[in-house]
Parts: structure tokens; sequence; C-alpha cells
DNA sequence: CCGTTGGTTTGATATAGATCAAAAATCGCG
DNA sequence: CGCGATTTTTGATCTATATCAAACCAACGG
């Protein structure tokens, strides 16, 4: 397992706004997250964008470009961050040598994929409340899951970039919060959240229409 | 190359509305569709269904369940099917054996992150017209590059499941259709499709709104 | 400390697509 | 071949979210 921690030294270091990868790039690596975060996006011809993710510290991001050898979208820094970048033709060299490390790079690809569907899920059949209930659990679950606190965080994103997210406009991604915030589910002070009623918010998903 | 053939000796058939698995299913193999088309989706607890995609000959199906060993989403026949298993812990062994399998395998995860990018942009930000136009553009693609006609095809699945794939009640599948049908851009009778004009699908595409 | 800037909230209105409903076409089966 | 079941089409209406617009607020630089 120290094999690997020669793929992994170099790191290196982004601020805010900066490009990790941009669409078209040529694919070399795969970046393991070490701190901060990121969002992922696509840019399509005529000026839309479409947010795919966003992603912090021990996710892996870059698995797209496999395919095609091609970077297909882009990734942004949205914070101070510092990336380890994985050479993926040593990657996939040392993933024929240690199993355990060919098993862990098929579960992070098709962990990509769940989470794509889920997302899929999301935009394809729930409403804008519950959309921003599952972005809200979610990002919940990924901070509990580092040890951080799971109901007081700072957003890292903008309204404009959860709406592409989420498939909806910044407005009423911002109403939906208010709206929340009303019912007395969470407390937002524009990018402090803190979930007051998890159990609420978490019925807001199942709230059938 | 033909070490893979053995693994892919047990070929089973499949009828119309036959599952090839189900969601909560212990995952084994992965499958590789010969002939016929299937579509997978995944059920919500509260009923609410989204088909993920509509996998023809030629195509990989089972990706998902790599990340926990359960299939998440279920595969239903859409026609007459013949199906490939492929035993994944065999596939694994192969695939640390021969580089150029582990490359495609590689491939086909990325290809099917890439494929679900897509679908979530146009969920996210599509109208309805632009995702049938995409949705139909897409399946020409695949027809034409199966050797098969690119403009003259039947649909194998109903509107409803259409609908449910592009986050679109079937009415406004329906409506769409008949859209395109009266600008002369398709000829639809039912589920046979003619592309008239091949230009104009593509320009509904990028026609900003 | 104040003006500028970019992001956020809130309100008023418009609209794409959902919903409800019924007719029409197609399919499956005895 | 004909009848019931299913799917599709079409119409009328409703509604969630988009759009447009303005006010608000926090951060930043001079």
């Amino acid at each position: 397992m120290h094999k690997l921690d020669e793929l992994s030294r170099l790191k290196r270091s982004f601020s805010r706004h900066d490009y990790l990868y941009r669409s078209g790039d040529k694919f070399r690596s795969l970046y393991a997250i070490h701190s901060g975060s990121f969002k992922t996006q696509i840019l399509y011809e005529d000026g839309r964008e479409q947010v795919t993710g966003f992603q912090m510290a021990g996710e892996i991001i870059g698995l797209d470009a496999i395919s095609t050898d091609i970077h297909t979208c882009e990734a942004v820094a949205l914070e101070e961050c510092e990336v380890c970048e994985l050479p993926f033709n040593k990657l996939e060299i040392l993933s024929r040598e240690i199993p355990a490390l060919q098993r862990h790079l098929h579960k992070i690809m098709s962990r990509e994929i769940v989470r794509d569907q889920g997302i899929m899920l999301l935009l394809g059949s729930m409403r804008a409340e519950e959309r921003l209930a599952a972005f809200l659990l979610n990002l919940s679950q990924r901070f509990a899951a580092r040890g951080l606190p799971a109901t007081r965080f700072q957003l890292r994103m903008s309204r404009q970039e959860i709406g592409s997210y989420l498939g909806l406009k910044l407005e009423t991604v911002s109403r939906a919060f208010s709206h929340f915030q009303s019912n007395g589910i969470i407390s937002v002070k524009v990018r402090s959240i803190e979930i007051v009623n998890l159990a609420d918010l978490k019925s807001c998903l199942n709230s059938t229409r």
C-alpha cells in the first residue's frame, strides 16, 4: 500500500476559481482531493453550463476523461485546495499488481455511476424543495463522514451554482432556502447553514407529490 | 482475446418484461447484450421510478452494482433479448493479465459516467423538445453505429418510459412528437419513427432559449 | 468610512409543462 | 375476427417554476 504513496508524491495547490482541468484537456491523471472542494461542470456549445457535481476532500475527480483520453468537463476550485495527482498509466500498472487497488478503483468508478444516477432521479422526478432537501442531506452526510458537524456548515458554492446543479434557477433555490427557514427546518444566513430539524428535512424527500 | 470467450459462454434469453436483475440483487456479473434491448430504472421508496437508460446490443449493463455488490437499479427487457453473462470476479482476474482488457473495462465504465453526465445536462437545462430531439439523435447514432438505418427505426419503449427517462410526462412527450411531425422534422406513427429532416432536428438542440 | 461590486432575497408576472379528461388508435387473445 | 385492455393522442385548465425587476446586504479597495 505504500507503493501507492510514491504515486501521489506530487501535491498541488489551488485557489478559488483556479481550474484543476478544463474541458478538452488531455487526460493524464486522476486527482485525489486532499483538502478544499471543487465543482465540476459541463459547458455546452451555446454557452449553457451544467454543474455536474461538488467534490470534497477524499474524493477522486477526473474519471470522466478515461473514456476518451480528453476531459469532457472542467473542475474549478471553490476555495483553497490541495490535490494529489495520480498518473493514470501508473495507476493501471499498479492495479494489475495489487488486486485490492484494482477493486478499489472499480468501486470508485461504479460509485460515481451510482451517484450520477441518483442525480438523474433528482432532476427527473423531484420538485424544487425536494431537490434542495436532497442536496442538503447529501452535504450533511458527507460532512459527517469526514468528522465535521453534520448540521452546521458553510456552503462553498453560490445559489447560482446550486441552481445549476439542481436544475433550478438561483431565485428558486433562494426561495426554497427561505421557505425551509420559515418552516423552522433549517436556519440560513447566506452561506451558513444549520439544519435545525433533520427529521423534517428528510421527510421533505418522501413527501410524494 | 479468446480467453474472453470462455467467460461469455453462458448466454441467456429474455422476453419482454423479463428482469435481467432487480434492485437489491447480489452482484455477480456484468452482462453484455447480444441482441435486443433493455431499460434500466431506479425505484424510489415512495413508488416513483426513474428510467436511467435504454441499452441495446453491444452495450454492457450492470456497472452500477460494482460499488456496493448489490444492484441499485433494475434491468427489464423491452423485447426478446439474448445476453452474455460476464462473471465479474473472472473479469477482474483476466483484466489483470490482459492490459488491453483492463483498459477496455475502464473505458466502458468511464463512458457510462460521461453518458450519465450528458443526461444530467439534458435534465438540468433543456426544455421538453430539446430533450426529445437529443433522445432521438442519440438513438439514431446508436442505430447507425450498428449498421442499422439512422433515420428509420422502431421505438422499443413506451411514451411513458421515454417520459420517465427525459423527466417529462408522457403527454408532453406525445405532444413534442406531434409538434416535430407537424414541422416536418420527423414522421411518427406511434412507435415507427422516421427522421425526415436531420439538420432541423439537430438545430432543435442548439435553439437556445 | 463610503461607494462599488457581486451575490442574495423578495415581489410581481408569465409560461412551459403538469394534470385531468376523454377520444382514438393499437394490441393481445379467445 | 371482434372485444376488452392498453397505449397514444389531443384538448382544456392549472400550477410550479422561470423570468423580470428591484431592493438589500456583505465584502473590498481606495
